[in-house]
DNA sequence: GGCGCGGTCTGGATCGTTCAAATGATAACC
DNA sequence: GGTTATCATTTGAACGATCCAGACCGCGCC
């Protein structure tokens, strides 16, 4: 806009190094600022007279600068990126939850300045010429730790977010005892020690919604299909169950199966208790299990509705596609997401933290199947 | 195991600053090598005599270390990062592909040196204190280029996996344009001037052997539920409909309907097209729209199984768990991430690549709808 | 006039790694 | 024996950003 072609370059007086991306320094002499200078402007431009704030930023502008992030994650001795472990995907489950929760994060995320960096467990060879190092430890077991440590020491990541906290997680007392940065998704369970910020999804409350909307059309004998003892999830989950059945005054007696979290399972046990109990209703631990549910049915020839009512859990794409829509339980990913990276924040910001966890209330989707 | 108490530090010798993690000096002066030496074992081990290798490497395990990421990028100028943007996620739809093939591609990044930095569209502010720079052009209309400048000028990944390729994708040129290194998850559909590596999934293909399938079960009348027209992946896997229909001398005439890949479009083209045409069988564009179409046979008291079949696409989730599981096209997610990796690698090394575009062949995946 | 002061801005050092070139040691050759 | 080649290792200088200490400026006050 205002001219000031004092320095046009009309021939480069060092060779410049091809295109070469601008530079702090490009920007400082285009600017007639020192480097230190451009550098305020983007991190402090509070600092800068308004005049030279102006005239940094055209210059940033004009040369379309962004600081080199490694240079910038070298002196700060911060990546800006969260490391996210992704589990194996599982085949057969109607179990997709990442995908919606992954949308949201990563929106979360960016809005927070940051970046999700993917990794996953297994050997992990050391980029770099094929040394077949015989590592036997690499034979092992795969250990539930693994990808975290290597991330952590090359300071390729800030935090991680852990979400597999299911059976007792070792990999958070593991993350907690050696001060990673970290928040959860999902509780605590077994440990009552534990410090580290998480973000849970209130299942228990989420399964009492599924009684209480039972109940309201007329259901007395609702029967729980869920996951074995043993899983903190599961336990709590049917808590709700039994404890909204004993509000309403209802029993639960031999109206509980236990078994995988599979589409089999949840078939074979909605046959069990159909042959047994006369059931005219089914909670679910899961949409997978719902599914099997439903299976049965059809397998009877019985129609899901309003006499007879299936529930699922997690408001997956097979429960909206699925004929007919499958009722579940819906967790506030989005929600979750925007937690987390809150309390992310405010653990790498060294802000203290007022309550470690935060326990979100999930809705239920009604649909055909009640 | 074996006890090497050597070196139990004491105390230290110089003031280190806090834990502080073990750099190429750390290790060196323990090693009693020089920086360069340490660095070569990790790089060049070649270059090292067998026994000073030997003993760089026990200190490099003794003290834990792992070169720092930042320090390494800025001096190589790579990332070894693999940018890649998440679309938001659809609801009520089936297709979560997603999930599948994130963990594929997560892991054959992992095998070949690189991490997946995930990232999205929409106003990214600059990390920083908040100065609410009153930029107009944030305001306007979604750019799906929107992300990829910033992260490849701030030098943040090396390269990018672009997925979303249908309609004739601006972005695809825009990055070639530029010399971005990218390959693409779908072939530049409208663009035979395209010289970017892709990797694509022969759906016209996958189309065929669904219409074998149910020509073997003896079906004449095989409709098309599909996209509109105008979507270069859905008139190629149209074109694998009629091709094999007509190859099979069996007519399509009237058989076609085409809409949103939704699950009520699919819904209310099953009705139409049984209303008039009687067909006996549906291939199906998506899942969604093959989920639609069960509903519809369901609204009618219709059965889907021997006599009156349904095809998906995708081999989604839903397609496994629903009753009766459907049948569906399924896409070599894992084989697609392989080859991208390998595409990547090339690009990024600049070793040639022989053929710029691979397409890998689809299998059907059979259940009872059929 | 000298001093202190807060607000701006500058120059040098630094983060931890790899690159390029130099060094020392050893063997090979005529 | 001296020159050359080869190997193993070291040394110094980058990469591009931020941190730190200090310089400069104009101003008000004693």
């Amino acid at each position: 806009m205002t001219r000031r072609p004092e320095l046009h370059r009309p021939e480069p007086p060092r060779s410049e190094p091809r295109p070469g991306a601008p530079t702090l320094a490009t920007v400082a002499a285009e600017a007639g600022v020192s480097r230190q200078t451009v550098s305020n402007a983007l991190n402090s431009p509070e600092l800068l007279r308004p005049e030279t704030l102006e005239r940094v930023q055209e210059a940033i502008e004009r040369l379309g600068y962004s600081p080199n992030r490694a240079a910038r994650n070298l002196r700060t001795r911060a990546s800006r990126l969260i490391g996210l472990k992704v589990a194996p995907a599982v085949e057969d489950s109607a179990n997709a939850l990442m995908d919606r929760f992954l949308h949201s994060l990563v929106e979360s995320t960016r809005d927070a300045g940051y970046h999700v960096l993917l990794f996953t467990g297994s050997p992990t060879p050391q980029p770099g010429p094929e040394v077949p190092v015989d590592a036997p430890e690499h034979v092992e077991a795969p250990d539930p730790l693994d990808g975290y440590d290597e991330l952590l020491r090359s300071a390729a990541v800030d935090a991680f977010l852990v979400t597999d906290t299911y059976l007792g997680n070792p990999q958070a007392a593991w993350l907690e005892e050696r001060g990673v940065p970290f928040v959860a998704f999902g509780r605590p369970w077994g440990d009552p020690r534990a410090r580290h910020p998480w973000v849970d999804v209130d299942g228990r409350a989420g399964v009492m919604l599924a009684v209480d909307h039972l109940v309201e059309r007329g259901h007395e004998r609702i029967a729980w299909v869920g996951w074995q003892k043993g899983s903190y999830i599961g336990e709590d989950r049917r808590s709700g169950w039994t404890d909204r059945m004993h509000d309403h005054g209802l029993s639960t007696s031999r109206l509980s199966a236990r078994g995988d979290d599979t589409l089999d399972f949840g078939r074979r046990a909605a046959h069990a208790l159909l042959d047994s109990e006369q059931p005219t209703a089914f909670v679910c631990a899961s949409d997978t299990q719902a599914m099997g549910v439903m299976r049965a049915l059809d397998e009877r020839h019985l129609r899901p509705g309003r006499g007879l009512s299936v529930v699922g859990f997690d408001d997956s794409l097979a429960a909206q596609v699925s004929t007919p829509g499958l009722t579940s339980v819906r967790q506030p990913l989005e929600q979750v997401a925007v937690e987390i990276v809150t309390l992310l924040g405010d653990l790498l910001a060294h802000r203290p933290i007022q309550e470690l966890g935060r326990t979100l209330t999930p809705t239920l989707s009604v649909r055909s199947t009640t």
